[in-house]
DNA sequence: ACGATTCGACTAGACGTTTCGACGAAGCTA
DNA sequence: TAGCTTCGTCGAAACGTCTAGTCGAATCGT
């Protein structure tokens, strides 16, 4: 900056007005100061300017998603924000450590380095809000806590979706449904929108009449499948699955498969929040329930961006319904047991 | 830390000391100072530790490949490299912007913010580098240029993959196969990987006489179903599918069986570089030649770390051999056209 | 017992920005 | 023409850390 003022026959201070538009600068004088950083090829200093007291336009995704291995609708959050971060000139650190060791948390949002943070993979009780709150850092949420808190946030209305694929399987004269859910270590963890997502699901089966077991289920192929298998010895009657697994679920078409059942004639599978192009890769493609997760993860980014930036107003909450996308998973019940 | 030197009753610079072993310490000052730190819960600020021209421990992924939609196996690098530079003590940064706008890079670099950078989606000739040689800044490789250059880097070894699976076809009777490569945009940016791939086919077709064609692929379901239908038309014998196209091998799969073809009776299909979870998404689920991505991942950190910490020697340059997974879509060439 | 050595701690810049206060030169009012 | 703004610019301090240069005190050899 020193080079540049000294080209442009300027001062420092000079300069940064002429960067910052926080004081009139001449149109003269601007243009020397201009020429002058396009000859030098000046780029301001991200840490500098951070010491000062300023933004340093970097925010953390926290995605610890790791144990479940890895979620292609994960993906797609993580991209939309990715994106638009970028498009508003902020940089994405992507945090993949695990939830729980809340002591590196503390030390990333301690160094300062941060202006806000997205958390992803939120559960009921999320011990890092605490964090983040003491340490007095912005945050937003892809996905909400238990209690509702005064904090902007987007995630999946589950009850919708769950509602309406739940519906899709009813009016397709399916009685007898079981709800796969992520893994049972998962879910004691209580993992928000597992948790949020079979409420939603039993309730609405209750309304519905349906008879609906719930079940947790590995995130692999083979748990699926192994899964599907004990669970139609159990209940012949069985013509419908509801899957919140990405990665179980073409385990438990294979599953069926094996048994010698077809899909979708003798038994409907629908996922939901299942990303598109998951649900593309099986044969039939599957039939899903989802949302948007790249406008999902777009907008928890600019929710948090509006809060780093001072704009007033209060906490924005936004829920996302997923629209139905009937694949060749799902089909009229049969009318005799095969 | 001017509060904990005060806590402990020192100056700032014996604090500094103490935090990076700079300068030998009393044992019993180093305590009184630790335990402020502890109680204070101090956390070093990265920005002026880099302004004072220390290491940022930041580091930028530069994964523009959006062009291509969302890869499985891509993820795997991507957490691969975030997983370990996390456990190093480093940021990652995530950056998706396109490899075209080389002006925004040349701000990214120029900010000063990173310790180095680790590119992905090497072109055949990529002006990436050019930009950051001429910033100065270190960067390592996932995937190599055309020409070798003197650069760390990791990459898949495609003459071994293609070689592996092209035998595992010739070996079950195939011998008109197709090479299912990426979509033709991608090909004309010279996409290192897709380039090279497509040479180390050819080269092995003709050492083991094969007759090979060579087609390029939209990352589509839809465009893989009506490219094999149209491949299909065109040569009847067809009866083996090398593909290194993620997303389009699904609907290679369900156009053949749209057209009354069975995979693997009347159609082999063998994916290159597949990521595993991709693999078993599909049923039956795909046999691949595939590395192990996470692990490319790791080790393109490792070596970008060691040339950041100073670590002497030559650059270092690994090509990841794959390896052969039979699944459920390769099978003994049909005797008779069917 | 005295000078040399070692050990431990301190003072004072420096890194690249931003911003507060000041100041000269105009332009205005009366 | 004297006094007031307004405009454009400058000098200097501050952000939090590291480190070169010092310096007193303790230890050691002779």
């Amino acid at each position: 900056m020193a080079d540049v003022a000294r080209r442009a026959g300027v001062s420092v201070s000079t300069v940064s007005y002429a960067l910052n538009g926080t004081r009139p600068i001449s149109a003269e004088t601007r243009a020397r100061i201009e020429a002058a950083m396009a000859e030098l090829r000046y780029t301001p200093n991200i840490h500098a300017r951070r010491l000062r007291g300023l933004q340093s336009k970097i925010i953390a995704l926290l995605y610890p998603g790791r144990g479940r291995g890895i979620d292609i609708s994960s993906l797609g959050y993580i991209l939309g924000a990715s994106d638009h971060a970028q498009s508003m000139d902020y940089h994405l650190l992507l945090w993949t450590t695990e939830a729980g060791s809340l002591a590196s948390l503390r030390t990333l949002v301690g160094q300062g380095l941060l202006d806000g943070v997205l958390l992803m993979e939120v559960k009921m009780d999320d011990p890092r809000i605490t964090v983040l709150t003491e340490a007095g850092i912005p945050f937003a949420m892809i996905g909400q806590t238990g209690r509702t808190i005064d904090v902007d946030w987007v995630d999946t209305d589950f009850d919708q979706c769950v509602h309406v694929a739940l519906e899709h399987l009813a009016t397709l004269g399916h009685r007898h449904v079981v709800f796969v859910n992520q893994a049972a270590p998962i879910l004691e963890t209580r993992l928000s929108f597992a948790i949020r997502a079979q409420q939603a699901a039993q309730t609405a089966a209750a309304r519905m009449g349906l008879d609906l077991a719930t079940v947790a289920c590995d995130s692999t192929a083979a748990a699926g499948s192994s899964l599907i298998n004990r669970l139609l010895d159990q209940d012949p009657q069985l013509t419908g699955v509801l899957t919140l697994n990405e990665q179980a679920a073409p385990g438990i078409m294979a599953g069926a498969l094996t048994r010698g059942l077809r899909v979708p004639d003798h038994l409907s599978i629908v996922a939901i929040a299942m990303s598109e192009q998951a649900a593309l890769m099986s044969a039939p493609a599957m039939t899903t329930v989802s949302p948007d997760e790249r406008e999902m993860g777009r907008l928890g980014i600019e929710l948090l961006i509006n809060r780093l930036e001072g704009k007033p107003g209060a906490h924005t909450q936004k829920l996302f319904e997923g629209t139905l996308q009937i694949r060749g998973t799902s089909g009229p019940a049969p009318t005799q047991i095969s």
